[in-house]
DNA sequence: CCATAAATAATAATTATTATTAATATTAGA
DNA sequence: TCTAATATTAATAATAATTATTATTTATGG
């Protein structure tokens, strides 16, 4: 009967997460959240981003940059990742229903979701072409 | 003219990827090759792996615990990642061509490569079930 | 051979994350 | 409303993964 005790700063967490529509790392949601709780501990904003993502409310993923990223949005959809500016953004296509079943057919056990990123470079980096 | 010289430490580590059809981590093949060579360096390992993936002979990712892992087969496919376990097995199926087309519709930039993976329970932990 | 550029082993440093702990804040019940 | 029980916090230490540094060794063109 472990009950969920209310905190200010796990509220500021799931709110400031919420506001943004970039996928920020736990470090980048410290440093927003330090502008209204200077005193926040690091350690609070890593425990409660992986105890909301125990409750269901937020996900967890990485995309291969090192470290992890956090999402508001818990319904499935898929990310592009900018292989030059490292920017991630949601790709609102809707999830292929089929592609679970067909791997399906290729593997012992059971499939309970799967996770899609795209790479390559994204349009901001497409204009600025000439830096690289 | 920046010439790359032969080392037995990098062929080592080529045949011993090679030879291995799980997916690895940097520790995990420096545990191997030192049974061959009880004297290579982690250090060695790290780079010459970053090195034959920036030459394009293996390929790196992570699958979201947290370390990465590296395979020899470079051509695209996709993983099964086991959430009880951690094994990570390859999905023969091959990859969907109009992914990539699809999801070009929703963003600005070029889409270069996409990964996909599965996860689930595998065939053996579903075996082993009264254990969870 | 030999000179030299590149690779190595050993080690230090960095980064991302988790664990510990004593103090503080929240809440359930008297 | 008070108070005891306990979850949460801030601060800090610890750990794990990876990268950088450096002195030494090695492969290779001349």
């Amino acid at each position: 009967m472990k009950t969920l005790k209310y905190s200010r700063q796990r509220e500021s967490i799931k709110t400031c997460l919420m506001g943004r529509k970039d996928h920020p790392t736990a470090d980048a949601l410290y440093t927003s959240i330090r502008e209204q709780f200077p005193n926040i501990s690091l350690g609070t904003v890593y425990r409660n981003l992986n105890l909301l993502v125990e409750l269901g409310e937020i996900r967890k993923f990485s995309c291969g940059d090192g470290t992890d990223h956090f999402d508001y949005d818990t319904s499935p959809h898929y990310h592009f990742v900018c292989r030059h500016c490292g920017k991630i953004t949601d790709v609102p296509m809707n999830a292929a229903a089929d592609l679970e079943d067909d791997a399906s057919h290729f593997i012992e056990g059971n499939i309970e979701s799967h996770t899609v990123f795209f790479y390559g470079c994204c349009g901001d980096c497409l204009k600025n072409q000439t830096l690289y």
